[in-house]
RNA sequence: GCCCGUGUGGCGGAAUGGUAGACGCUACAGACUUAAAAUCUGUUGUCCUUUCGGGCGUGGGGGUUCGAGUCCCUCCACGGGCACCA
């Protein structure tokens, strides 16, 4: 051997990395193609909230979403790969609070620092598409979407109550709201009354909803959460006579329990509520303890239920008996009618209710399955004691006595949403303003089109809490286009969903730079749907129903034609680390940390005792957090990409280890010397002019099977990719190339099966680590850049299985092996299999029952 | 409480109803080296056995099947989502 491979320098990644970045970027080489010949393919991540720097997790979903781009570029599609910045947000404001510097400087700052550490990743991108959605042009171009949006009735303005976070002086939308506390500043949240700006996304409830079972490329997990946050429920309005001079309406989606229906309950926030308050001591007390009761979900779940009787009494409709009404704390007012009939019986709640407050209970529906009596009973039965129902099972009875109650004029079909309109007002300076005037005279003015954009003024202080764009002194004061008279600017600006809800239609402009064609309508055509939509599940409901919801409304407004914009969705796991902490709770980095030799960990500097926590998402606030910059310079991010895609399936937490991180350098240098080795010794373009020139007859056997190896690498790496399984991929390359280090030996022979092999295998590596593949694509001669190749095929001729190591059983339990021709004779094979001494052992003195033999799987002796 | 997901060696994980543990990490051994590191080559579920072999093994229990990690029933544990939505 010329060269002994032990003895090849290491690779160095620094220079090949920084060298073919470079070459990439100068040489344009993933420019959007335009080849209409070439089916298209939209992959794309979900864009980066610029927060300063780039953590592990986003090196997982872009890698990925690189993976599968370079993957299909390679497979002969146009791909389009954008990258961009969700740059408008909280954070930017709460920098320039405590450092005294102007978001947008902050802004573009950090973008510039997170670019600079996205280039060294190596990502595929066109960043001919970037832009932030705090560029003028982007935030221009959504405030003329909201003025169509306006026009189209899908805007509305309404005085309501909104959750207020005391520590962000800000309004935030329910989703913001977690366990009664601010998504961000974790303040417990307000109620405070303010006149919003919504959205009206309940017109597209049903569609939101029924198009989800057509998304058949999402996972099964998202879909759900999707259908229950819209939660439709059908059942019908019922208004019930009452004691006072004014119908008592409630919801029902359960009118078939009507004859149990043992009484009524009110709303605290119900009109009827408020109003016997100004008259009763009693109830005004009652509504001011409910009021003041717990927010946080944990409490309000315990939470006692509670009540009190009004007095008042309604009519049942079909017996002749009056029902009492209560206030309960338990019915909610925003939901249906704020009103509710309630069946013991029936529901768990109105059960629970009844108990405490000693109400009758009938029961009205028996078990389908014999004698049981517990109650409350909610599943499907037979009703009883119930007049024209008797005999019919639950949906049954819900459609005759919803025909029975709209007959006799009390009752209407209805179904309600929980999905509620979407409050976009916010408070706040960086976002983008909404183009409105409000006239002392004409009162609310939308902005004519030739007098948008609206700016944000550079020049402001945060000096006060509150919206700086309330109290900037001459910015909001302006004159009203319509009448000329005195008005002011709408001070609030959109919640910064909206920025995200259309990014991805921004992102198609074949003419990036156009500032007035943001949304080219042939372009959209072109690239949407999204056909690989990556990011973290964290965004199920919000985000990704915020932009089915605005694609649908730009739709409507003409803008495109499509309805839903994420064909595939792909979530990936969170990425984590194990967690440390000292005895007195304090979170120490897994670096100071050092395992003893008896098993107890310690820190390292002052051998203080630490408690190992379990494996948790890197955070900072648990110094479980690795520095993809320190892992780049260490390692290189062909190893990191590598690591993040290994062994883990990508839909799963990552957990990260600084072994698996080193094994994945070790291979990327096992890979430099192969490529070195195999240089050294003759393996170039020239020898692999095709793969069909190589003559499989005159082949050494053991070079056959290196052959027919490789042919079964690309079948298994094309398949697990297509399945998106990368760690699947990535095991099925070092079995390659294991077994190429196998046959070194033999490489100066065989120098046309090395070469082609070895051309193969690094085009499959490309997409997962495309430096060291750049570098040796040039070192050993081929043409082009690998980047650009197209990916190989495989011949079934060399995967099909011919002979076989056909596994024996006696009743099931494995006896032994042999090999035999994929098409021996069953009698020769059952023959062999006897012959077996251990298959003779196991049947000694037995009967054979039965023989099962399956072609190419399995022999099973049935004794 | 309801809905969804997951459970396989010391660890991450493979496995169209057909040889469980591919591939990797860890650990151990051999080769190379004055030595170490690196590298290359092995071994590495567990128990019994000197070997040959064999017993037990995919959260627990049951079932279907010649054959179950995989299908069915049931229970348990962990993770996630929703949560008084009538």
């Amino acid at each position: 051997m010329s060269l002994d491979i032990s003895e090849i320098t290491p690779y160095n990644f620094s220079v090949v990395e920084k060298k073919w970045q470079r070459f990439w970027l100068e040489n344009k080489c993933f420019k959007t193609s335009t080849d209409s010949s070439k089916p298209k393919c939209f992959v794309l991540e979900m864009f980066m909230y610029p927060s300063g720097k780039v953590h592990i997790g986003h090196v997982r979903n872009y890698t990925i979403g690189d993976i599968i781009a370079r993957y299909k570029i390679a497979n002969g599609f146009a791909v389009l790969h954008p990258v961009g910045w969700d740059a408008f947000g909280l954070p930017a404001e709460n920098a320039a609070l405590k450092n005294k510097r102007h978001p947008r400087e902050w802004t573009y700052q950090n973008i510039q620092t997170m670019k600079k550490q996205i280039e060294a990743l190596g990502f595929s991108y066109d960043w001919d598409r970037e832009f932030a959605t705090c560029d003028e042009e982007y935030y221009a171009y959504q405030q003329k979407i909201f003025l169509e949006l306006y026009k189209k009735g899908l805007v509305y303005r309404k005085k309501s109550e909104v959750n207020w976070d005391p520590v962000d002086q800000c309004v935030l939308a329910n989703e913001q709201v977690i366990d009664g506390r601010g998504w961000r500043s974790g303040a417990v949240v307000e109620k405070k009354m303010l006149s919003q700006w919504f959205l009206k996304i309940t017109d597209f409830a049903e569609e939101l909803l029924s198009e989800i079972d057509r998304l058949d490329g999402w996972p099964e997990k998202v879909r759900i959460m999707q259908k229950n946050w819209i939660g439709k429920s059908e059942g019908c309005l019922i208004k019930f006579k009452s004691s006072i001079n004014e119908d008592i309406e409630v919801f029902t989606t359960r009118p078939d329990t009507i004859f149990g229906a043992t009484f009524v309950a009110l709303s605290p926030g119900h009109p009827i509520s408020k109003k016997l308050a100004e008259k009763d001591e009693k109830i005004k007390a009652f509504l001011e303890s409910v009021k003041s009761g717990p927010t946080t979900t944990e409490a309000i779940e315990k939470q006692e239920k509670l009540g009190i009787d009004t007095g008042i009494t309604v009519d049942h409709p079909f017996l002749n008996k009056k029902l009492p009404v209560f206030i309960a704390n338990f019915v909610l007012m925003d939901y249906g009618t704020g009103a509710i009939f309630a069946t013991p019986a029936h529901d768990e709640r109105d059960y629970d209710f009844a108990t405490k407050y000693d109400l009758p209970i009938i029961r009205v529906i028996k078990g389908n399955n014999g004698d049981d009596d517990s109650l409350p009973f909610t599943e499907d039965g037979i009703l009883i004691d119930s007049d024209f129902l008797n005999g019919l099972n639950v949906a049954e009875a819900k459609k005759k006595s919803i025909d029975k109650l709209c007959e006799i004029g009390i009752g209407q079909r209805k179904i309600f949403f929980k999905l509620r309109d979407w409050g976009v007002s916010r408070q706040r300076y960086w976002g983008c303003p909404i183009p409105i005037i409000h006239c002392e005279k004409c009162g609310v003015v939308p902005l004519p089109e030739d007098a948008l954009p609206v700016l944000l003024p550079e020049d402001v202080s945060f000096d006060k809490t509150g919206n700086p764009l309330d109290h900037h002194p001459t910015w909001k004061n302006v004159t009203c286009p319509t009448c000329r008279g005195k008005a002011h600017r709408e001070t609030d600006t959109l919640d910064t969903f909206v920025d995200s809800s259309w990014y991805f239609l921004k992102f198609c402009a074949n003419d990036p730079k156009n500032p007035n064609n943001l949304l080219d309508k042939n372009s959209i055509a072109q690239w949407m749907p999204v056909d690989q939509y990556i990011g973290g599940v964290e965004h199920a409901i919000l985000h990704l129903l915020y932009a089915r919801f605005f694609t649908k409304a730009l739709a409507e407004c003409g803008f495109t034609k499509i309805r839903e914009p994420f064909k595939n969705l792909f979530t990936q796991g969170m990425v984590c680390n194990n967690t440390y902490r000292l005895e007195n709770g304090d979170w120490v980095f897994p670096s100071q940390v050092q395992k003893n030799d008896n098993g107890d960990y310690t820190l390292i500097d002052t051998g203080e005792k630490v408690i190992v926590g379990r494996s948790e998402k890197m955070s900072k606030s648990k110094k479980n957090v690795v520095d993809p910059d320190a892992i780049v310079s260490t390692y290189g991010t062909d190893a990191l990409r590598l690591f993040v895609v290994s062994d883990t399936p990508p839909e799963r937490d990552f957990p990260w280890s600084d072994e698996g991180l080193e094994g994945c350098w070790r291979f990327i240098n096992r890979l430099w010397r192969l490529f070195v080795f195999a240089q050294a010794n003759g393996v170039c373009a020239q020898k692999c002019s095709s793969n069909e020139t190589i003559e499989f007859e005159k082949l050494q056997q053991n070079i056959q099977k290196l052959y027919k190896d490789y042919h079964t690498a690309v079948k298994n790496i094309t398949e697990a990719l297509e399945d998106r399984a990368m760690n699947k991929a990535v095991a099925y390359i070092r079995e390659l190339v294991n077994c190429l280090y196998m046959n070194l030996d033999n490489i100066k022979e065989n120098l046309p099966v090395f070469s082609v092999i070895i051309r193969d295998l690094i085009k499959m590596i490309a997409p997962i680590s495309p430096h060291i593949c750049e570098e040796a694509w040039n070192m050993l001669g081929f043409n082009g850049i690998v980047s650009e190749n197209s990916w190989p095929k495989y011949d079934e001729r060399y995967t099909a299985v011919e002979t076989i190591n056909l596994p024996i059983q006696v009743n099931g339990k494995l006896r032994g092996t042999i090999d035999v021709s994929i098409d021996e004779k069953e009698e020769i094979i059952f023959e062999k299999a006897l012959a077996l001494q251990t298959v003779q052992n196991a049947i000694a003195g037995k009967n054979i029952r039965k023989k099962v033999f399956v072609k190419g799987k399995i022999i099973n002796f049935v004794v």
